[in-house]
DNA sequence: CCCTAATGGTTGCTATGTTAAGTATTATCG
DNA sequence: CGATAATACTTAACATAGCAACCATTAGGG
């Protein structure tokens, strides 16, 4: 018998919960409900909402800066920047210095959209400091940051 | 003048790199990214790969269950099990005890694939523990694990 | 200069994400 | 017992994910 469990895992792999992926998409999806709830409202995804933000942090960036920025792919940006732009939240414009490169910027429609939600986004951030605790956040911040850096 | 950077940035969300559903989903990129290398070979997807874990992990289970523990909506799941069995990696069946419920459970093909994947798999976590730190590792998980549990 | 490679985006295709509506089955309450 | 609600999916429709191929532009080496 090589397992004492009633449905023969097989050998050896780490139980999902210390998956450090599988973890970290677990976390996310209980982080992301209220935020969800909240985006909800003005209608805009999850994904759009993430650029957004890259985009009201770092001012006018290339579409591969926000990619990175956001975690999106470029060919799922190139699609999602064409009707955010029809919807007047971002504009784009051909860098002249090079050709190949089209920056963007979020407008002020698109910035009094994020402004919107500060309140609310505000709520959620401390509700989650206050039942995690804010120095078990401190602490995960600073572990994802540091992992991100790892080069793998 | 309310802000001292060159681009104007709307006042006050915390930096992307401190919002914590942008630093998860920046952390499970770098991790993700030898694990995809992985599962290129064997051409089966990272959803695919989470169904897997968990059906091995927890034997016949019904679908909700398999949903909940691999971070997949319902509606999904049902297209990705349909092919799932005809590929030949989980097979399904109506739970008699109550017919509204499908119990699934993973074939020996689909325990074998994994199976495949586990030198691989130890080599990418040793690395990370490596890189990262054990100790670092540990906490994180915990930490995961923890806000994972909590109610927002 | 010119040819080739590299870079930045775009397009196409298939799979999955996400919401809403629909179906079959079971539970609940008068 | 019967109407109604709840549960467990399924289907439909549209947006995004992910890979590969392609295009335009720029960079580099002979």
């Amino acid at each position: 018998m090589t397992d004492d469990t009633d449905h023969a895992q097989s050998a050896r792999f780490a139980p999902t919960a210390r998956s450090l992926p599988i973890a970290l998409l677990r976390a996310r999806e209980t982080v992301m409900g209220p935020i969800r709830v909240m985006l909800q409202q003005s209608g805009i995804s999850e994904q759009q909402w993430r650029v957004l933000r890259v985009l009201d942090e770092l001012g006018e960036i290339e579409q591969s800066a926000i990619a990175t920025g956001a975690c999106l792919q470029l060919p799922s940006l190139t699609r999602m920047l064409r009707t955010m732009e029809a919807d007047g939240l971002i504009a784009r414009r051909t860098d002249e210095a090079d050709r190949r490169r089209t920056l963007v910027r979020i407008t002020d429609k698109g910035r009094a959209l994020i402004l919107a939600h500060l309140p609310d986004s505000a709520a959620i951030f401390s509700r989650l400091e206050e039942r995690f605790g804010a120095r078990n956040l401190k602490q995960l911040l600073d572990l994802l940051d540091e992992l991100r850096r790892i080069d793998l």
